[in-house]
DNA sequence: TGTAATTTGTTTGCTCACCAAAAAAATCTT
DNA sequence: AAGATTTTTTTGGTGAGCAAACAAATTACA
């Protein structure tokens, strides 16, 4: 069997899927704007539209502009036709939002996870994280004020690798857990569908669907935090690779025989680059106790300490070297650099894109677009809230599971 | 317009490409295996492969093996429907082939470009380039005794950035061409389709539709000659990039303050890993004339000369990390090794995957498949041809510009 | 040897998604 | 009020894939 084929359901999901995102991004629409913009006749808009407005995806508006003739009907998405719920699970803290179909956030609410360190580690368990993120789900649907019946599903966002085809953990840097089932238990838990994604994919895939990454066909997340992520959408897909391993930018290597890395290797950019990085150096360099976290740094270096403007400068320098090599080899239209390290602000991006264009090649600087959007656990747990909304509303002829408002969901509240 | 959306007559066009594609890689099938591997219906199959017999790119074959039951009939591709011209263009050299439907190569033949060095750069003119291209084109269907009505098109591969949409080259290393219209002027020259594309992504093309790539999804062609060049497919299509650039291994940094790049920037991977690197670096340790290529570089290591052996390694290890590096980024299932350079074997190519391993992300290694492969110049002009099978062969769903079979072209002779 | 079983391939009749064109609806112009 | 203009719906037709019945070609076996 192969999903290659066509057939005439496949016909009819694809062209309403096209007439559902083009009033998702460029609503509100008459219908013949659709017929324009999709090139589908007005026999066939007619019906995907009522279709549409049937299941009450799509509201019809009141009339829009004309100078003469007859009025047309603006249809616009009906964002509150279903929600999604959000999570990002961090070290010992979770985060979650409850968001609409426009990804807007309407409740968002910080939760602790039991961890008790053991040797340097977080201790833990699964069944303790799941139990964690229920409690989380459940007061912050109760925040949003929303009917469980219209959640869409839970997107859960974690660093490491993870396999979002069948939600299982392969490995986790924070809890050392690997091929670990962590959206079976959650969805039998809570009683919906569970997506697990990597972090920066679902942060990457927040800008492919609501953000700046709309309007590009090839872009790039880099995300500068304690690490140093990457998130790949290339031919207007996310790119995960063969083994879900694409963008380990932060393990490329930049210094053939550079410092240690906690991955076994040396001269990884995550070592040069990242707050993590920078903070060790500025504890060397400043041992008065100022450098103990980023903002400390930061602060020290708008008080004039030369050694820590050097150390951000430093940073952003590598960043920068690190960018350029990823910009010749995808060659993306934009470059989204995000994470809580873009508070650094200029005394690391100066640097950053000094050293970009000194090492990016030929006439790729000037066709490189950039954009420097901060993300707090706010914006993290949105991004895992968008791997759900991406899945609703992606090409059926690229989807790979099936999310759908239930029969009976009608927007309520709000 | 959108071209997103599905009409009655796409369905068709992909169905009809899918069971063509299945014939092709999977062949001989009988309809009953196609209907086992397509999915589609045992009605649409006998309609579908109909039409291609009667166009006669499929052939029925004796019947097929069974136990019992009516024996079934096998279908091939007819390799003989059609055959494709490939070009490749050197600086003061051509070669070109002519394959059929299989990219099995019929004739191949290299000839002279007319060059009269001038400032140590060659200033052929376009004009110039399209006639001896002329030139070779026609003596080279004249040895394979091929029917020009039978020719689906000619594929040029060119080293250089190339706009392969509309056929200009957007700069050439070796001509000094900016923008230049090379595949319109040809086109009309010889009466034929012509598409024109970078040399090594044609490489990686032919690869994808002929080679090792078959079965990937994800996969990289890295390669090693005078420069170091790399292709990409990623979720089974090639990647361009936004500007046509991706791709740009060579000039990634790897030594922060290298070595001067004749690209203007400073430690490119070209610099360090590259056939021209090793020969630089092997005349200044190897100063008695042995070192003015890539066999006496090579022959003095097998000699036992200890510079020469240092200096492959060193190229190999360069290679080494800069291919762990897009590894980490990419996660391929595959990299295929090709280029001129892999003559120098396991002096070079050894010491790359010792470097690879150690710099390659966590379970990366293990999981990324290896193959070896040496281009030649007859390889590089097949690379050209499969450009334009691929673009018969690919999905109408990604498909930018037609190359099909004159109505009138049925295979002959051979 | 002839009938049943088995497997492949074709034909028939149906459905339904799209489309072009005609019709209807809703407004503005004169 | 009639005509012009623009949007939207309806009508009627086409043809793609599909399920199921049918036909064909062979082996198994009584």
């Amino acid at each position: 069997m192969d999903d290659r084929r066509l057939d005439r359901d496949a016909v009819k999901r694809v062209n309403r899927n096209l007439v559902l995102n083009l009033v998702k991004s460029a609503g509100p629409l008459s219908r013949r704007d659709i017929v324009r913009r999709s090139g589908l006749s007005a026999a066939t808009v007619t019906n995907l539209t009522a279709e549409l407005i049937a299941e009450d995806l799509v509201h019809e508006m009141g009339p829009g502009e004309t100078t003469r003739g007859r009025p047309p009907v603006l249809l616009r998405l009906n964002n509150r036709a279903g929600f999604v719920v959000g999570v990002k699970v961090m070290e010992d803290a979770l985060a979650a939002v409850v968001t609409d179909l426009d990804a807007e956030v309407l409740a968002y609410r910080s939760g602790p996870l039991p961890n008790s360190p053991d040797k340097g580690r977080s201790s833990t368990t699964p069944e303790e994280a799941v139990e964690a993120i229920v409690t989380i789900v459940e007061l912050v649907l109760g925040d949003a004020r929303v009917d469980r019946s219209a959640v869409v599903g839970v997107g859960l966002g974690l660093a490491g690798v993870m396999d979002s085809r069948t939600g299982r953990v392969v490995f986790s840097p924070f809890f050392s857990w690997t091929d670990v089932d962590l959206a079976g238990p959650l969805s039998r838990r809570v009683g919906m569908d569970v997506i697990l994604e990597n972090d920066v994919n679902a942060l990457t895939i927040a800008e492919q669907w609501f953000g700046h990454g709309h309007d590009y066909d090839h872009f790039c997340v880099v995300t500068v935090g304690s690490g140093v992520g990457l998130g790949v959408v290339v031919n207007g897909q996310f790119y995960r690779g063969h083994n879900g391993g694409a963008g380990e930018l932060g393990h490329t290597t930049l210094v053939e025989d550079g410092p240690s890395c906690y991955c076994g290797k040396k001269g990884c950019l995550e070592m040069l680059a990242s707050d993590r990085a920078v903070i060790a150096e500025a504890e060397r360099r400043i041992p008065d106790g100022r450098a103990l976290n980023l903002e400390g740094v930061v602060a020290a270096a708008e008080e004039g300490d030369v050694a820590a403007r050097e150390v951000l400068a430093d940073a952003g320098h590598w960043l920068g070297i690190g960018i350029a090599n990823v910009v010749n080899l995808f060659n993306p239209g934009l470059v989204i650099i995000g994470g809580e390290g873009v508070h650094a602000g200029e005394w690391r991006f100066g640097p950053m894109r000094q050293a970009f264009e000194a090492h990016v090649f030929d006439g790729l600087a000037d066709q490189t677009e950039f954009v420097i959007e901060p993300a707090g656990n706010e914006t993290w747990a949105r991004g895992a809230a968008c791997v759900v909304l991406g899945e609703m509303f992606k090409s059926p002829l690229h989807k790979t599971r099936t999310f759908e408002l239930s029969p009976s969901s009608v927007g309520v509240d709000g």
